[in-house]
DNA sequence: AGATGTTACCAAAACGTTTCGGATGCATTT
DNA sequence: AAATGCATCCGAAACGTTTTGGTAACATCT
């Protein structure tokens, strides 16, 4: 049916082998050969089996995009179409294909990583939204397959990552609060089971303690990184410490549930209490108020993930990317 | 390296005939060498080579997506993730892949639809965000691969498409809108370069006619799907038409572009103006006033587009299917 | 003149499957 | 006893490439 190779090899009169060697540019082919056998391949508009091609040089051209949660509980991840595109984008300029796979934490049938990956023998992959408990992370800590994980610290011989510089933003975030002259800040971090919540908090405390303003246990409280979970914390963080006169959130989303949860409360943001996020969020800008928050340049992560996975299959050694953030400052904190 | 068929027969002193034909559930191996290969296969680990595979089958149990305009001028796709969510879970049950293509109708080298599918030899494809202009459109109503096409009515012999009931969703909330005692009804559609706008205008036309209300030229716009579009639509048709009481739109993020314009004129809504969107996404219930829309289930779109294209490649007939769609009241329109 | 190098080509193997067309041995039917 | 049927197995071809290890013809160097 479809045109081959050999079709071509009869066309032109030549072999096989003249025909692959030609059009692969190599150099053991007379230009006037070469021309006529591209010349041939174009009128009967041949394109190169790529199944095939990959059964003998055992390259796929091809690397999977495995997402763990896509659809959280409520709620749809929220920014993964902007590192989606950012990979895509990323991927272009090498023309890998991507694959989607989206794992099901809570499914019953778990393939291994390397078998979803030697199955359909993807070149490499991306790794994005796995918990740290998920049993990928161990697998992959060992694994020969080019990898490269966004917000997740692994590295290896085959396996690099990407990510916000998480310390520092949210350094950034609570010595903003801070210079703003609140005191007692609370900070609602994501669940623990994500490696970006031990960084925030680690960079919470810096802040603090930059400032000379002491650490408290119970200004801290950790959940998903949900609008509920936000909400929820918000209610129960300032029944027991009225005090507290900021939140700095570890996402958008609870920051918003925070947001909800002071309104119905009776609080006026930012008059009676400041908010700050973490990711930016589309929703973020279009709120009121505005919310004040650290932007994460999602598509340059993917973008970069997708650079670095090219370089890690083509040899190169795996790193870890440091993607710049910045503070995004609306109206939901305010000077006291 | 990787365990084949062959290291399985040799170890199962069979011929690699039997083991394929033993993994493969075929009849004419017994149940005693059958368990004795499956046992092996097992102990090796072995998992077969989908590439070999598919080389003889000239099947790859592999679908596309192809998706325009992830990436819309200002604005991500607004429910893009619903419908992939909905296409995974639907491509489960049958074990396909899914490999992403997105297409950038402004860039240079548009590789012809055929060529996308032939070059990774998918088996078939979910086509989405085309527009009515876009060549695709032409290729795909003579394709032989099968296509399943989400909101662009396309049938043939290999192609199907599922949508909203557009014309009667618009008639509903048409419908909706005049039994609130409205009567001059703007519509701010959008571009008709979309299938779904003339369906969607037909709905609005069938409502006002059923209840004798005089269709007006004027009072009916065409633009992007975008907010800014609805903003400035909005802002044009009061001005022009400032009797309007109510204005429908053809998507949510129209009609909160023309609330930020209603609020930016000083107006009231819903008090001075009544506001319907269309598809309810995530951001239409957490605006003040929650907008009164049509929610299309996309996720169920996405879901029988896939079981839909699944049938089709097993060699069933194309069809169109309609999914539901549903009236949401907020607070955006009132009784006047 | 012989050795060496270079250029342009090709036959055949290999990749890991599936599948076609038998083949073998045994039991059953005529 | 021959023919038929059935159950179980297998050899080899095929899928469309790339790659290995050549060869042949000619030019260049010693």
């Amino acid at each position: 049916m479809a045109v081959t190779i050999k079709d071509i090899a009869k066309y032109a009169g030549v072999s096989v082998t003249t025909v692959s060697r030609a059009l692969n540019g190599y150099p053991d082919v007379s230009e006037e050969t070469r021309e006529k056998i591209k010349k041939i391949a174009e009128e009967l508009n041949y394109s190169p089996n790529s199944i095939a091609r990959g059964l003998v040089t055992n390259k796929t051209h091809t690397v999977g995009l495995v997402v763990s949660e896509l659809i959280k509980p409520g709620a749809y991840h929220p920014f993964f179409l902007e590192i989606l595109a950012g990979i895509k984008a990323g991927l272009r300029k090498d023309k890998y294909d991507l694959i989607l796979y989206t794992v099901d934490p809570t499914s019953q049938d778990v393939t291994p990583y390397e078998k979803l990956c030697n199955d359909r023998k993807v070149d490499g992959a991306i790794v994005e939204g796995l918990k740290l408990s998920d049993p990928y992370i161990e697998e992959i800590k060992n694994t020969e397959i080019p990898t490269v994980l966004i917000d997740i610290p692994i590295l290896n011989d085959k396996v690099g990552y990407v990510s916000s510089d998480n310390v520092q933003a949210a350094f950034e975030a609570t010595s903003y609060l801070i210079k703003l002259g609140h005191k007692n800040i609370g900070f609602i971090n994501g669940h623990n089971d994500a490696a970006v919540s031990f960084e925030r908090l680690e960079g919470y405390k810096k802040a603090l303690y930059k400032n000379n303003i002491p650490y408290k246990d119970e200004y801290v409280v950790f959940d998903d990184f949900t609008q509920d979970g936000g909400y929820n914390c918000f209610r129960k963080m300032i029944f027991e410490n009225p005090e507290i006169t900021a939140v700095f959130h570890a996402s958008d989303l609870m920051a918003i549930g925070s947001l909800k949860a002071a309104q119905d409360l009776g609080m006026q943001v930012p008059d009676d209490i400041s908010i700050v996020g973490f990711d930016d969020i589309e929703l973020s800008s279009l709120i009121t108020p505005g919310l004040t928050t650290i932007r994460q340049e999602n598509y340059k992560i993917g973008y970069m993930a997708a650079r670095h996975l090219v370089s890690i299959i083509k040899g190169e050694k795996p790193r870890h990317i440091i993607i710049p953030h910045r503070l995004i400052i609306r109206q939901s904190a305010k000077k006291i």
